[in-house]
DNA sequence: TATATAGGGCACCATAAGGTTTCATAAGAG
DNA sequence: CTCTTATGAAACCTTATGGTGCCCTATATA
């Protein structure tokens, strides 16, 4: 839940990878740690670094445990990201700015 | 330059502060470790973490080092985030419309 | 010149992070 | 019931990380 978390999962490339595998297609322990050249314990451990940062959530189904990714967490990364990116992209946080300002304007009238 | 070195440098939450810092004006490193709770060598270290990310420069005036912020390596984050973003991209311009209309509407009654 | 100030650099320390091996358990398949 | 498969979990190792204290150099300034 805490923003810490998510900066923190994103951080290691392994997990990246992870990420963009799942974007594709959910999958378990087992298929993730197929694509990498590490042992199934080292990838279970980035699983459980990346649920705890919500970016992926388990469904189980029998003895499965099926990671599906949760790309809305990354939406705090985008947050961060706007205080800054004003500089080369002004498209983005102009909307943003733009719905949060009729947002607060029609609750207020 | 790697991008490595990018995720690297944001995923520390002082470091985060720092650039924070640095967005509202340029500083040296003692000033900088003026805000926090540690001690000037670990600021140092974290500005050169940032340093090596691309996230900040330096320029050298007399005997002080002043550390500007440069936003621009940021998007590189930005990039890896438009792999997923179009999940809730789609929602907030959703949400955009929908002001529209409940917009254009109360101005029409 | 003497002295305070800004900063670099190194040695060191504790903990966290990433990995492995090994063992245990739960659920399908024969 | 037995065997295989999917996974969790604990113990352990090595290296990276974030921090400290100490000492050095360079530039202002009294």
């Amino acid at each position: 839940m805490s923003e810490q978390a998510i900066f923190q999962a994103i951080a290691d490339p392994t997990r990246r990878e992870i990420i963009s595998l799942l974007a594709s297609k959910p999958l378990g322990v087992n298929a993730i740690s197929a694509h990498f050249d590490m042992t199934r314990p080292a990838v279970a451990k980035h699983l459980k670094i990346l649920e705890r940062g919500n970016l992926i959530s388990v469904q189980a189904i029998g003895r499965e445990r099926i990671n599906h990714l949760e790309p809305l967490a990354l939406k705090s990364i985008e947050d961060w990201l706007s205080h800054y990116s004003h500089f080369w992209d002004v498209k983005l946080s102009t909307l943003k700015s733009t719905i949060e300002n009729k947002l607060s304007t029609e609750t207020k009238s």
